[in-house]
RNA sequence: GGUGACGUGGCCGAGUGGCUAGGCAGAGGCCUGCAAAGCCUUGUACGGCGGUUCGAAUCCGCCCGUCACCUCCA
């Protein structure tokens, strides 16, 4: 069967099939984030429109090689500024209260990119083939600038080195800033480096002997301009020319738009056929910001509030990567029953198929029709409602059927986690936060903090009100049950007993 | 000022010239000692005004509204 991958290419602002430089084999790079403090949800659904990208670009059968960076030099929050001394984020970042700890510079990066790769691993994120990092690659960054200068593309000032704008015809082809007024229109109370030969020009270098990272170059002590690392590091590790790039709405302009121009200034060839771009996330319909208290974090949301993992990364990846999207505690609500369906029927296909259960050839063909329901609605621009429709459609035939299941079952369960990521699959996770605190299995839901007396006394409770209840003590038995509520705790009894959970904070 | 996106039922969100998206919440039922979970049934819709058409929520125009980028941001 043929299957085309399509998905919105911002440089031709039409919906069109990915076209592989070498077929079936998807050269990718996706922009990663600076770490200057903790990664945010909405970094987060930037990150994952990449990580679907790639689960189904491997489940047409391509192969892939996937490159996503780590920004960790701190570059100046305003590019134009000629006093370098002045602010970047990774030097404001320390000197905030939350840096107060880190020895310097260095160290925050450290600790930031190991936190960030925490979360990629909570979120069921899929590692990349290589994860460069910008001060890693300093080399190839002044190499790259010094070939720029001798094409003529770029020019040395007192302060630094330029990228020049005006010798790039190309140049606004992608964010449709074309002209140079509407940058000068813009209003700044910045200070322009008067020796720039057009506003549009970006900085390559910046010279500069007291900036916290610093590095030598043939034009003194200074650092690199934002825009050239991932130039460099996607050249590096995926070639000349890739396939796609991928990014945050935000990054289209400027620094997408810098890199084009910086690496087909060189090459002379397209740098990128394709740029997906993830639309920006509000949360309960505001701006997600620190001021208004709304700025939240996977740490917060896994760790502090004890919502499950993989209900974060359904959230997240409800609503369609191009369209607004806005991320509500009623969202993260559903999408937590909804993680403990999947979980539920993942368990009932399991057992299908542990016990070599032939089941119902009809079963069979519905569920084969979903999986296919699901894969044909990612290759469509990555529509993940209506995937997640289908596969959720999938997992009400397995909870309505659960005595005629078989090893389909289990099959379209792992395929489902395959693309979506979604699925819970530790065998039974039935009193995790038992199992977590006595350390039994890999926790998916809420980690409880020295846990283990208040465990022992919720099972002794329980126990207290089974034996209640076989003597028919029912007001005992929901004296208990209230008991254990207030405790946060809710129960389930069943055919196969009582179990409980923890009532997230959400 | 420039560029782009979006407005679907109580809520979140697909779809798209005639054919049920899905979920959450609500209502009724099955199950249960009672709950919870699960299962079954179920109502409500396409921002406004024009136009094209046999027929438009779906195409075109205008208007209203929301959001984003152009300045650090995923």
């Amino acid at each position: 069967m043929n299957r085309e991958f399509r998905l919105y290419n911002t440089l031709t602002k039409k919906v069109e099939p990915l076209s592989l430089i070498e077929p079936g084999h998807l050269r990718f790079y996706s922009c990663g984030p600076t770490v200057y403090s903790y990664a945010h949800i909405g970094n987060f659904r930037s990150f994952l429109t990449a990580d679907l990208i790639l689960r189904t670009a491997q489940a047409l059968g391509w192969k892939t090689t996937y490159v996503t960076n780590i920004t960790d030099v701190g570059h100046l929050t305003n590019d134009d500024m000629i006093d370098a001394s002045g602010e970047d984020r990774m030097a404001s970042a320390l000197q905030s209260s939350a840096g107060e700890r880190f020895a310097n510079v260095w160290d925050l990066s450290r600790h930031y990119s190991a936190a960030l790769q925490s979360d990629w691993q909570t979120l069921n994120l899929l590692e990349p083939d290589v994860r460069p990092r910008a001060t890693e690659h300093i080399r190839e960054q002044i190499q790259t600038i010094e070939r720029l200068l001798s094409c003529g593309a770029a020019y040395q000032t007192s302060s630094g080195v330029y990228f020049s704008v005006e010798s790039f015809a190309d140049y606004g082809k992608l964010s449709g800033n074309k002209a140079a007024e509407s940058l000068e229109l813009a209003v700044r109370d910045v200070v322009v480096d008067p020796e720039k030969k057009d506003p549009r020009d970006f900085a390559l270098w910046k010279k500069d002997a007291d900036h916290l990272m610093q590095w030598h170059s043939p034009w003194g002590w200074g650092f690199p301009g934002w825009h050239i690392e991932c130039s460099v590091m996607a050249q590096a590790y995926l070639g000349d020319e890739i396939d796609l790039h991928a990014g945050g709405e935000d990054l289209i302009f400027p620094h997408h738009e810098c890199e084009i121009a910086q690496s087909e200034a060189l090459t002379g060839r397209p740098f990128s056929r394709h740029w997906a771009h993830t639309r920006f996330l509000q949360v309960e319909g505001q701006k997600m910001s620190k001021r208004l208290g709304n700025f939240l974090t996977v740490k917060d949301l896994v760790h502090e509030r004890g919502v499950p993992p993989l209900a974060v990364r359904l959230a997240l990846i409800s609503g369609q990567y191009r369209k607004p999207f806005n991320f509500t505690f009623a969202t993260l609500r559903d999408s937590e029953r909804h993680v403990k369906r999947f979980r539920e029927a993942f368990r009932l296909a399991k057992e299908a198929h542990d016990r070599g259960a032939e089941g119902s050839s009809t079963i069979a063909e519905t569920l084969k029709n979903r999986h296919q329901a699901v894969l044909n609605a990612l290759l469509d621009d990555l529509n993940t409602p209506a995937a997640i429709a289908q596969a959720l459609g999938g997992v009400r035939t397995i909870l309505q059927s659960r005595n005629q299941l078989g090893v389909h079952a289990y099959s379209f369960m792992n395929h489902v986690s395959d693309l979506l990521g979604v699925v819970p699959q530790t065998a039974d996770l039935r009193n995790q936060s038992l199992r977590m605190a006595l350390g039994v299995g890999k926790p998916e839901g809420s980690i409880p903090k020295n846990d283990v007396p208040q465990n022992s006394r919720i099972e002794e409770l329980i126990q207290a009100r089974t034996v209640a209840r076989n003597a028919r003590d029912f007001a005992t038995a929901d004296k208990i049950r209230d008991e254990l509520l207030k405790m946060n705790i809710v129960i389930e009894d069943s055919a196969s007993g009582t179990s409980w959970h923890k009532k997230s904070n959400i």
